[in-house]
DNA sequence: TCCTTAAATAGACGAATGTCTAAGCAGCTG
DNA sequence: CAGCTGCTTAGACATTCGTCTATTTAAGGA
């Protein structure tokens, strides 16, 4: 599991929320990237990850940041995994993280107010 | 409440995630924002919203839309109100929402990957 | 004034979520 | 192999969340 967007990542999706109305399933979709970020520790280490030297992280860092167990970090970045956001990758002991910036752009593009808006 | 801009959306926030690492406070504020959108029915209800003729909906348009009861409805505009994504005005016996669009422009320069950001 | 309609509030209840401890697996190194 | 370290999985538990029914408040019209 290091190189595939699981589930919803690759078409999320649709024109800009202010444009047209969802349809449900467009919704549904959105729901679950948005709620792997409705989270203060996951969107902290979203913003590590994606921020940090090289683009990748890896756990130990981020256990650091935080004053919570390794399994928490662990069912976190979990679920950033399985909602498409990150993936990791393995490198001998150590397993190293990075975000898919695809995903962000295209929620990026979904909350655009303007016309600039990337429909592709 | 009609015209204040409630809690966390007056600074909601930050330079772009994959910028630097967000505070937990950072964080914190955010996520109140993600959290309000990551269900299937709110993302609805804003899209709605923001996409209706003449940027607003009353919520009789809005609960027709879904197989819901109007308390739930109800409830849920209130999780949008009080994240500061809508706001809602009564004219007579209707009550018309609509959205901040600042804050959806917020959001999205959030999640921006690319160098295009809006610090200010 | 009384009735009707629009919408919000209160409270209940099952499902989902965030955290923990304990246990397991993967890869290094003596 | 044995033992250590990095990380994940499993399972428990309290809290939060989404939905409902019943009730309440606000505004209009007879």
């Amino acid at each position: 599991m290091s190189k595939q967007l699981p589930l919803v990542a690759m078409d999320a999706c649709c024109a800009p929320l202010a444009r047209e109305p969802l349809t449900q399933d467009q919704a549904v979709e959105l729901s679950h990237l948005f709620k792997a970020m409705a989270d203060p520790v996951r969107l902290r280490l979203l913003s590590l990850i994606a921020s940090h030297a090289g683009g990748e992280a890896c756990v130990c860092d981020l256990t650091d940041a935080f004053d919570l167990t390794g399994p928490t970090i662990s069912h976190h970045l979990k679920v950033l995994r399985e909602s498409g956001l990150i993936t990791g990758d393995r490198r001998g002991t150590w397993i190293y993280y990075r975000v898919h910036p695809e995903v962000l752009a295209r929620l990026s593009a979904v909350l655009t107010t303007t016309s600039e808006a990337v429909t592709a």
